[in-house]
RNA sequence: CGGGGCGUAGCGCAGUCUGGUUAGCGCACAGCGUUCGGGACGCUGGGGUCAGGGGUUCGAAUCCCCUCGCCCCGACCA
């Protein structure tokens, strides 16, 4: 059997059509399914669980680096969200608003949160009164509405989860060093957890959040070419804190405007996750986050009820002991073919077959879903063999990942080139830009591509040279790219 | 919000141009039987406000008007 050959034959190939193999294989795998609501959509349990994986791993790693998780209300006060000016212009067009309640027309109008830096804003002004209460480290798990033109399942819907980070600090420095070390947090998360290699800079002006001094972002290549940015962290200076008062009495007895950060992740998460590793089979999870890590499939020949579904449900509880997250599919409406090819749609890490020609040898197959090797792994070894290839798996789906983007990363520095690459092939385009927003913006409108991140390596000789454009001194060394 | 495509059973579609018995087909679903190491097969059966509203007509899935939704490609965004 030629291990390439494509065996789901019910979704639209990802070669063929990429956002349709896309918005398919989410339906098919129940990942989520369309609601009544224009852009919204329910996260169903497959779906959800790979959040709830996800959301864990993060949620710890934001716990370990200090910080506390707290609610902040859905609702806002239209008089809020005006006071950062910036902020309000940048989300206007997409807020949601509450004008009544029950029969009644409210005095003031409530926006449906799009994120909640003014909100918390106005509480930090009630709790921060001296230098002895920052730093203040606070994370929110919530939900966000924004009024989306275009939707896409988990890319950009109407309501999406997410958390966001909002931090308060005595100096521009702490907050700065706050920012970059989300950033990396980030990527490590995303990098460890979801096996998905990105690249981590600063935005440009015409791609920073509204109202920030800074945003740094993380930034991945999908397989088709094109980028997804993954989190983002905000350094808000003290935009913010002036506008919604939040001021301490510092060290000297002067008083002074918090200098804040705000960051976060959502479930565009998950349409990472699907579009940076599926394959014409449909799904394929990383272990770390995969909602069942291992299927157990008995091979159902003659009285295999009495002769091989004992063996197999030892198995299921043997790596249960294991504290993996195993299945036992002994379901008898389907054949064991049928059952490889829907696990593997769904995206399982390692499945386990188990019939009477292994049971008399004292041993199971174990099929990887990434790159369909088998293996045979006695009884006695499981509990011991089945996290290794979990972890192998992971580990070299990352590798897969990174080969990726670095032979769809180009290195070049001459705009006929640019735009041949980024017709042809897509990917990171990595060259050198002289920092003018218009410059930008030209490039845009001729090749569609934005400047996804500016690179922090501060090493002079690696930013001396010409835009690739307009060929006056470069300032920044950039990764440019189609994204979504 | 612009350009394009589409809406008929849970899913995928035919039927619409040229109005006319009871709206079909494949998959899925239910029952029974035979199967089962890479998406098995036979028989039987259930399931439809033809997206919604209005109009034309003796008669509308089909023609006309309006509304809504979904997908793709742009502009905007996590």
């Amino acid at each position: 059997m030629n291990k390439n050959e494509r065996f789901v034959k019910k979704i639209t190939p990802k070669s063929a059509d990429f956002s349709r193999w896309y918005t398919e294989i989410i339906q098919k795998a129940e990942l989520a399914d369309y609601a009544p609501v224009k852009g919204m959509m329910v996260i169903r349990p497959p779906g959800y669980a790979l959040w709830e994986n996800i959301q864990q791993l993060l949620d710890k790693r934001i716990k370990e680096s200090g910080h506390s998780n707290a609610y902040f209300p859905l609702l806002i006060p239209e008089s809020y969200l005006q006071k950062e000016a910036e902020h309000l212009e940048g989300f206007a067009p997409e807020v949601a608003w509450v004008t009544h309640g029950g029969q009644e027309e409210l005095e003031e109008r409530l926006a449906v949160r799009p994120t909640s830096e003014a909100i918390i804003g106005n509480m930090y002004a009630k709790w921060i009164k001296s230098w002895r209460d920052l730093p203040v480290l606070i994370n929110q798990w919530a939900n966000i509405v924004r009024w989306e033109k275009v939707t896409r399942p988990f890319l950009r819907t109407t309501e999406f989860l997410w958390q966001e980070g909002h931090t308060a600090h005595e100096t521009k420095e702490e907050a700065e060093k706050e920012t970059l070390m989300i950033l990396s947090l980030y990527k490590d998360a995303v990098e460890t957890d979801l096996a998905i290699p990105v690249i981590a800079g600063k935005k440009t002006e015409r791609e920073k959040f509204a109202g920030a001094l800074e945003t740094y972002a993380i930034e991945a290549l999908m397989t088709d070419g094109k980028a997804l940015q993954m989190g983002t962290s905000h350094n808000l200076g003290q935009h913010f804190s002036k506008v919604f008062n939040i001021r301490f009495e510092d060290r000297n007895q002067n008083l002074q405007y918090a200098w804040q950060t705000s960051w976060g992740v959502s479930t565009r998460l998950i349409g990472a996750v699907v579009m940076a590793h599926g394959d014409d089979s449909g799904l394929k999870f990383p272990p770390k986050v995969a909602p069942i890590q291992v299927i157990v499939i008995p091979i159902s020949v003659g009285d295999w009820k009495e002769n091989v579904l004992p063996s197999a449900q030892n198995v299921e509880s043997e790596l249960k002991k294991a504290g993996l997250k195993v299945k036992l599919d002994d379901r008898e409406e389907f054949t064991p073919g049928w059952k490889f090819s829907e696990w593997e749609m769904r995206g399982v890490p390692l499945r386990i077959e188990i019939g009477p020609k292994d049971i008399k040898e004292k041993q199971v197959i174990a099929v990887r879903r990434d790159n369909r090797e088998k293996e045979a792994i006695p009884f006695n070894a499981l509990s011991q063999r089945v996290p290794e290839i979990l972890q192998k798996i992971q580990e070299s789906m990352f590798e897969e990942a990174l080969k990726f983007q670095r032979e769809n990363t180009h290195e070049l520095q001459n705009y006929e080139d640019f735009k041949t690459v980024i017709e042809a092939k897509k990917g990171f385009i990595k060259t050198l830009w002289c920092g003018d927003p218009a410059c930008e913006d030209e490039i845009k409108e001729e090749t569609m591509a934005t400047i996804r991140a500016i690179l922090m390596e501060k090493e002079e000789e690696k930013i001396q040279g010409k835009c690739v454009r307009c060929q006056k001194p470069s300032k920044f060394l950039v990764f440019f790219a189609r994204a979504y």
